[in-house]
DNA sequence: AGGTGCAATGATAGCGTTGCCATTACAAGC
DNA sequence: GCTTGTAATGGCAACGCTATCATTGCACCT
């Protein structure tokens, strides 16, 4: 004799196929197929279906459907932050990429913390996901170690300096460091300062820099000031450091900034303490975002396309379930911007 | 005989806790009660597991974990942007309120758009979310329906200018309109423009618009120009429609902004146009944005505690798991910054 | 010796769906 | 009439885990 188990049933009397089947006089199987839009349903069935679906107020248990079908239709993303946002462009061209098939993103910030991601990417594992797109190639030797065997497809987007898992879209850090400051000796800057953020947290800002100090160093130079914060990037520490690092090297041609809103900071410190913009000194940023170009002043930047990059990345998984025998890197490239700021 | 179905099984060879339970010689109890970290188990046995976990790279999987359990962990959240700096704000609070805490966010983007909210919302609910965290209180009613029936907690952030479905965290809009315009009236401002964007989309600025004109009217006056755009919120677009109104109505006194973007952008103008602010024309925006303060003239506007909402949020939703009788509304109130531009 | 209580572990039935057949109904062809 | 083919539907195990008992082993009492 069959023992009644009890269990958490009860808990909120949710409507399930079962239900939805009995009521509609059809099987299981039917309203499965209905639901999924799949397979041979006779239309006079689908609306008799339906119609008991919408009188239930029946939501499909996609918990269940996953494990069923062995398909989470999920595709993880995991990026460091969500206040720079960079990282907001990328997710809308990530959205506009996945719009139109039937996957989903799930999204995880990890505040630039290595350790961090290592959890979010476990926790993300866990979901088994079709896919997961991870910002930076800069990993914790376990998380390094689960992205590769998880199995699933794994693209490293933001930079392709290092040598991807799978596969990686964006554009070389370095060389955009080296790019800006060949610009800048090209337009006879010598004596360079630097205003950065993030201190070693920022792995990409990090390797702009770099590139900086390796295209100086090739021209006999180096930065002859720099300051650098922790934390996020904000306008307010760009203006604060910018007012720093005048106050310590008045004598600079030219300041590079690890990204735009701290470079507009340093415009706006300019503006009020009556510093002309090239002319005394010159400002240079990077990103490329809106407001650098809305200024009075346009700020002399370099351009990525983010939005591309989302949407290549979120191709560049959708093109095949396996992975690739050989990593691949797509460059999606970069621009200067000349602006009026240098 | 028992036929042996095959079935989509080989698919990437995944590790189960049978798997695991068989190697460490226990059973599939004992594995999983390790893993969740619950119940007794003895600590010579949890390290022979755990071992056999590593060896075997075992990662857990929640859908079947969440199926079995009857509990996804999941907290879903539907915000309409995420170019709007706003609302990556609120996400930071949500994402601090659920630290330490096993819920995870699952975050949905409706472009300002509710029937795209609606697809969003049912996606969502098919993950069964333990609770939904979501922008607004004006929805289709489909969506209001599936979310009543659903029977999660809801919390409606941003606003609470409308009766709830369960929970609303925010600050009233309509008030915030109002205060503003009293403000500047206060300060001998008469003659009104407004340069806003959205549309009839971006629900939360037209009730501060509507609040405007209802301080304004009030005094007996009315706007006297307005230039509004479609699309999302930019510096480019605040400062091209401040440039179109200064040409249409000349002898404007003030100009308020739907929110912080534009009037920076606006304030950009002005510098470009030798225009002085506020002597010649006054600027007051909406939001408190970081951008504001470091600006050569910090701008005059109106902040609120957008990590404060998020965070607020998730402890409303989290502190039962039952709604209340009555709805609620939890005002987390807003603040008039004087700044030098009104 | 025989109970008692508790720590530790095991066995198994679901959880709500879907994949994979099997089955039915009915029209067309011989 | 009897296959044969195809559209439509049904039955049921399996997905990987956890909730809920049941059981075992052992120290400690009386």
């Amino acid at each position: 004799m069959a023992k009644q188990r009890q269990r958490l049933t009860d808990r909120k009397s949710k409507v399930t196929v079962s239900d939805v089947a009995r009521l509609a006089e059809v099987s299981d199987s039917t309203v499965s197929r209905i639901m999924r839009g799949q397979g041979l349903v006779a239309e006079a069935t689908r609306e008799k279906v339906m119609a008991t679906v919408r009188a239930l107020g029946y939501v499909p248990n996609r918990i269940a459907g996953s494990l069923a079908s062995l398909d989470s239709r999920l595709v993880g993303v995991v990026i460091p932050s969500l206040s720079n946002i960079v990282f907001p462009e990328i997710l809308q061209g990530i959205n506009a990429g996945l719009a139109g098939t039937n996957r989903q993103s799930v999204i995880s910030v990890t505040d630039y913390d290595l350790d961090k991601e290592e959890v979010v990417v476990r926790n993300l594992l866990a979901w088994q996901p079709a896919a997961v797109l991870i910002a930076g190639s800069t990993h914790t030797e376990a998380t390094q170690r689960m992205l590769e065997n998880s199995g699933v497809r794994v693209v490293e987007f933001m930079e392709i300096d290092h040598k991807p898992i799978d596969a990686a879209v964006g554009f070389s850090h370095v060389s955009a460091g080296k790019a800006a400051v060949r610009h800048l000796l090209g337009r006879g800057y010598r004596r360079f300062g630097y205003v950065g953020y993030g201190g070693d947290k920022d792995l990409r800002a990090l390797m702009r820099y770099r590139g900086m100090r390796y295209a100086l160093a090739e021209a006999g130079l180096s930065f002859e000031a720099e300051v650098v914060s922790e934390g996020q990037t904000t306008v307010a520490k760009g203006r604060a450091q910018t007012a720093e690092i005048c106050a310590r090297a008045p004598d600079l041609d030219v300041l590079t900034f690890s990204n735009d809103d701290m470079a507009v900071g340093g415009l706006f410190h300019c503006m009020s303490a009556g510093i002309r913009v090239p002319d005394d000194l010159a400002l240079f940023g990077f990103n490329g975002l809106d407001i650098g170009r809305a200024l009075p002043q346009p700020l002399s930047t370099i351009r990525a396309n983010r939005f591309e990059i989302g949407q290549r990345a979120v191709e560049a998984c959708l093109s095949s379930e396996v992975r690739p025998d050989q990593p691949i890197s797509i460059d999606t490239g970069f621009e200067i911007f000349e602006g009026a700021t240098a």
